[in-house]
DNA sequence: GTACCTTTGTGCTGTAAAACATAAAGGAAG
DNA sequence: CTTCCTTTATGTTTTACAGCACAAAGGTAC
């Protein structure tokens, strides 16, 4: 995984999107480099300099916010890029990216993909693209986590998980095994909340819990609670 | 205003990156429209179709959740383009847009834009922009909102409008005079705590009210009210 | 003017969820 | 193995806020 063409083979759309000139470019410069569990990527404040991409593992974009008390606002897939958007809009963080579980990421300069965005309309397209479906996804999950009650954004928080990041072979295992605080931090509630919550829906049969682990047992009953709230 | 050739040199950033030929192709097709005060301009599940450009008034866009609550989760000012997002993420509208006050909007057929923005790149390049910084303002948004108490709320409520639409001309009355009910829908409460935490702070000498006109006495103390939540 | 409807204002009640308090279980380090 | 620390679990208390109910004020239509 450590090699380079290898790495960049992995990038989908961008790899295809740029002539080969300009993917010798991107060889020469970017970088690969591993991340241990909860191990930090970057932070809020930091000055963004690269455009990362999530080759393998599973990473979390988050929040704090006040008396320290985080928020999941963005959960990634391999093969998956970020690291983007402070940078497009001029700004520094103003989240927090770290490891749910060991991940490899490639890092490519900002300054070089900002050059090529504005010469290759494709790679703008790409971009565009992305960064419009993040802003609905984030509109929504606004919206669903002010007004829906508890248990609706516990519901809601599953399945977003199941979603983002699917199932063991038999299709009901999320195959993220998510701390119960990182189920509080995703859901906008506390720790203690949030193992009361999953400890309710198992006792309904809606899920069963084994440790960290969470099987979904009637999805049709969660999406109805996520969506009444 | 009605004058097209007037409406488009209005148009920042948008028309000074096209040619000329393509700013005729835009000014042939670009239709201008006039919405009353909480006239809907689009709905949630519509088609997306145009690229709106808001060229004087001022614009809300916001979702319904739960219970027919809404959450605006927007507000624009002019000169600001906005409906491109849902077009871009090849979705349907996921929020609707109304005006807060009258307005009158460009519309630009978005299938035109997309075009344009496969051929020029610095077209593209002002899209992501948007889109970048408009994510940002969103995940913020998402915390704020969760995290913080009434007060907070409504105090981060106050000062986001002040920072979209400014004072008038004493500097600390705002420009924009919502009801009652579009504070709770912007601070994700009820309007009876949006009046009852409004009146509070007028007795503690942190605003003035008078009707619908907000005037910010202690912008400092406010400022604080709201980062500690 | 009068009638009617919407918005604003205030008090009261119920409750969802935070805060707090412990304790048990699970992991990691020695 | 034992020790220590983190995570999970559960019960109790407190409180912030939603949900009424109702009254006053302000707009709009006639």
């Amino acid at each position: 995984m450590k090699n380079k063409e290898e790495v960049l083979s992995k990038l989908p759309d961008l790899a295809s999107v740029l002539t080969a000139s300009e993917r010798r470019q991107v060889l020469s410069v970017m970088k690969v480099e591993t991340f241990k569990k909860n191990e930090p990527i970057y932070s809020e404040g930091d000055v963004p300099s690269h455009l990362l991409c999530l080759i393998s593992g599973k990473v979390k974009i988050y929040k704090d916010g006040v008396g320290g008390r985080a928020q999941i606002v963005r959960v990634l897939n391999a093969v998956e890029y970020f690291g983007f958007r402070a940078a497009f809009a001029g700004e520094d963080y103003v989240t927090s990216a770290a490891a749910f579980e060991p991940s490899v990421i490639a890092c490519i300069p900002i300054t070089l993909i900002q050059d090529l965005v504005m010469r290759n309309a494709r790679l703008g397209w790409f971009f565009i693209h992305r960064l419009a479906t993040a802003l609905g996804k984030s509109d929504a999950r606004t919206v669903g986590l002010t007004q829906k009650h508890i248990r609706g954004r516990l519901a809601e928080s599953i399945l977003f998980l199941k979603d983002s990041y699917g199932t063991e072979d038999d299709g009901e295992t999320l195959s993220i095994k998510p701390s119960r605080e990182d189920m509080a931090n995703l859901s906008n509630m506390t720790t203690s909340n949030a193992i009361r919550t999953l400890s309710t829906f198992a006792q309904e049969n809606l899920i069963s819990l084994d440790g960290r682990k969470i099987r979904i047992l009637d999805e049709p009953a969660l999406q109805k609670i996520s969506r009444i709230g």
